[in-house]
Formats: structure tokens, C-alpha cells, sequence
DNA sequence: TTTT
DNA sequence: TTTT
């Protein structure tokens, strides 16, 4: 059935990327949607959409993007369902990206830079707060 | 910023209608939008997206629209934050339908059907497990 | 870079299924879509929306979809060109359909239906008006 | 019904801004939008997307952008139809965009630049190659 | 909390 | 938990 995304926004921090237990590379994070209108308080507001890009993409947004950049995503809508520390049901929506346009990038690729990229911890370790994923939300 | 979603699905219920103090209507409802490809254990899958209708469409949405209806929804993405009964915030995610398209009916908006439609509760009850919607919803 | 068409409508004709010099699946069919808004003089109006799809999808087109179908198309538009008969440069705005839902079949798919489907002309021939395609406006 | 077109490049030429006999404001401009995969001989392609704005945002759209502006477009597709110079009818599939994001912009909008901008030549000259725009092709 |  |  038709489920289709399109965003451009800013990454509101480093991507994160991860490996599931089978080795397969997974990267997260979320994108600052400026909204066109301001609300009452006329202030200036966004949407703050959470991405996970699988495989060889995972690593290229990890190696290209950083907080602050700019990047259009095309995806599709995906729905998760997990259980938090507290044992409580947690819904989830999110955008399975499946292709990333790099739009402009902050610091360009080189390494070695002061704000540690936020990667290589290992699988599902939880220095994040982005919902946990599992090796079996592998798409196809 | 761009930001653009496009689905086809089938409503889980019967859709919500409500008004807001100052007399707004939503409407709220979820479509169940189908996955291609079945997970391993073989099972078709489906996304449940939240949409929300506002003003005159959302009237058209209650009286067209019914659980099982298929219809297709052009809108944005936008993300909300509320606290629910334990005082948790909770974040969501859901769609806001700026174009909906009735594709099929299962029931042609005859009244008067055994389950009765889930609206006219007045503003914000809580005998449906949407996410609440508050007067500052309401865009632009 | 982001280049993302999302359609609903109906077919306005059976849709054209060809075959290239090498073997590979083409069909080609356009879709009426139908505008909110009816212009000045009060009419209902249309967009014609020429779509190419390639391999198996195309097969499963040509198998499931008649002239009247409703169909959903996810793909990206595709500029080509090509000399008319007279020599004249053509230039040509087209969906390249990605996916493609079936919303609606008017005829089940029964195979000796009175109005001959358009199909396995061999490549090329010229019985339709769609702009004519080559073995190179192949995707990857 | 269903239309929905997204995309992101790069304008191949500054955009065209006229008047309607009425006096509404439309502006055009042609896209260039990179494709991820270069065909058979290697060499990078793109398409040529043909876009369509009307009223206030054709004149920010000729105020902001330039040739070789990066611009998102959110819009639908539309098909019209006019007779060319030889009297022979020329179908055209274009994009009316709705929204437009500015990405990147060449020269910052500063006037008396020497590749004068193309507008303001009153109605309907014939200085541009883009399909001739009429008075009733104004959307509602 | 899920639709055909 | 939020970006310019």
C-alpha cells in the first residue's frame, strides 16, 4: 500500500550507528522539521522526526552527516512497538529512510573532531534516548 | 521545509470527531496501511498511522469514513508532546491530513448503524486511546 | 537528489505491455487524475499523467489492470526525449511507477475479454500514442 | 485525487516572472534534478522538471532564486495543452508548486546584477521556451 | 488499542 | 532528548 515520505530538515545531533547482532548496520537519528507558521506565542516551530537508515546508507549517513546538517530523507512511515525500562508499552513512529540527500554539511567528513561521534558503541548499548531497535526490524 | 506524507489505508475504527472549547472540529482516526513484505515468520504486516482532520474536513471525515473504509491521506508529519495520566511525558507522532480521499466505503453513510459512531463525546473524553488533542493544536 | 510522484487515478485505456530488444518487460499506461476544484465554466477536470513501468511490475500491470482501474503509483518523474515522425524534437515529462497499487480492477482479470488487450505488438510498433521508448530509458 | 510531487535541484536558468491580463503574478521555472545512477556510458544524468508558481510565491520565488539556485519543490503534476507557433497542439506535463524551499542560493538576491533577470517583459512574450501559461490555467 |  |  502507498506510504511515502519526504522530509528536509536538521540533524539535531550526530547520527548514531550501530550493528545488530548479525552484523547488519543500522544508523538513527532525527531531523529538526522547521514548520512554516509560527504559533500563538509567535514563536518559530519544528517537528522532530526520528530516521533509521539501514545497511551501506547507515554507514554514508554516518560518515556524512553530523549535528546540524541538512538532508532530505525519502522513505516510508513505520510503526514499532517496544517495552521500556519500566516494563511499559511504548509506541513508536518512524521513518524508514531510504534514500538521503546530503544537502550541506557542517564540519565536512574530516575525523578527529571535539564532539566525539556518537557511533561504534556496540549493538543497543543505550547511550541514546532513540527507541531501541532489534535485529528483526531488519527491513526485508 | 518540506515535509510531506502520502498513505493509503484502512481505518482501524471509525473515526473520532470532537470541538475543541473554541469550536474547532478534529477528527482523528488510524489507518492501517499494509506492508509488501511479510516478516520472517511469514506474517503480512501493517503500519498503524494516527492522522488528524481539522475544520470541514474532519466533518467529512466522520461522515464519510468507517472502520474498514479505504482512503488515501496527503498531509505533513508533526510531533506533539503531552503528559498522560502518571504524569509521563509522552511523545507522538502522527499525520496531519491536509487532503483525504475516499476510496471505498464499506457502509454508505447510512445512520443509524449497530456500532455506533464514536463521536459527539464533546470536547477531550477519554473513551478513545488517541493521543488527546488540545485548543493549540489547531494549525495555523 | 529528492525526486519522489505519488498518484491515485484511473486508467484511461488498457495499459500497453512491450518488450525490448533484450528482452526486457515494458508497460505503459496513463492515468486520469481527477482535480479537486472543476474550473471556470464549472467542468470537472483531469490530469493525463503518462506512466512507465519495467520487469516483473510490468507484467503484473498488464495482468491486473484494465482501461478503468483505479490505481495508486509511488515513482519519480523522468524527462526524455525523442524525434516525432517528421524529424521534430519531442520532449517528454513521465512517471517512472516504482510501485503500483490496485485499487480497484473493473474486469477480474479474465483472460478473452471483447475489447482485445493492448499488449505483445512485439517492440515498438506504433498502435499506441504513448512516446515512443528505447532499450536505454532502462533504469539501471 | 491523489497528486503529490516532491523534489530537489538546481534551476537551470533564472526564473520568468509575468503578469496575467488580470494582473496575478505566475512565475516559471525549470529544475534540473540530478538521478542517482549514471547511464550505460557512464555519464551523470538529470531531468528537466518544468514548475509552475503562481501569486505571491512566484514573486518570492523571483526575488530568491537564481540559476544554479538549490530549491525544494512541493507541488502537483498537471497537464495542459496549447498550440505551438505551426499550429500543431503540444501536450505539457509540468509541476504547480504550492511550496518552495529556498536551499542555497548563488548571488544573496542582490539586484543589478549584469545577466539581467528575466522578467517583467508583460505578458506572454515569447523570450522564454517555456510552455505559454494562460489566464485560465490559474488554479481556483 | 488495530484494517481487508 | 532537540536543528539553523
Amino acid at each position: 500500500m502507498l506510504n511515502r515520505v519526504v522530509l528536509v530538515g536538521r540533524l539535531t545531533k550526530d547520527p548514531d550507528l550501530r550493528y545488530t547482532p548479525n552484523g547488519h548496520q543500522v544508523a538513527t537519528f532525527t531531523l529538526a522539521v522547521n514548520r512554516t507558521f509560527s504559533n500563538q506565542q509567535g514563536e518559530r516551530q519544528a517537528d522532530f522526526i526520528n530516521c533509521v537508515v539501514w545497511r551501506k546508507l547507515a554507514e554514508n549517513v554516518a560518515n556524512y552527516l553530523n549535528k546540524g546538517s541538512l538532508a532530505g530523507v525519502d522513505g516510508r512511515l513505520q510503526t514499532r512497538t517496544y517495552d521500556d525500562k519500566s516494563g511499559k508499552r511504548v509506541y513508536v513512529t518512524e521513518v524508514i529512510a531510504e534514500s538521503v540527500q546530503f544537502l550541506e554539511s557542517k564540519k565536512n567528513n574530516q575525523s578527529g573532531n571535539q564532539n566525539q561521534r556518537n557511533s561504534d558503541h556496540g549493538p543497543f548499548s543505550d547511550t541514546t534516548d532513540f527507541p531501541p531497535i532489534s535485529e528483526d526490524d531488519l527491513p526485508f
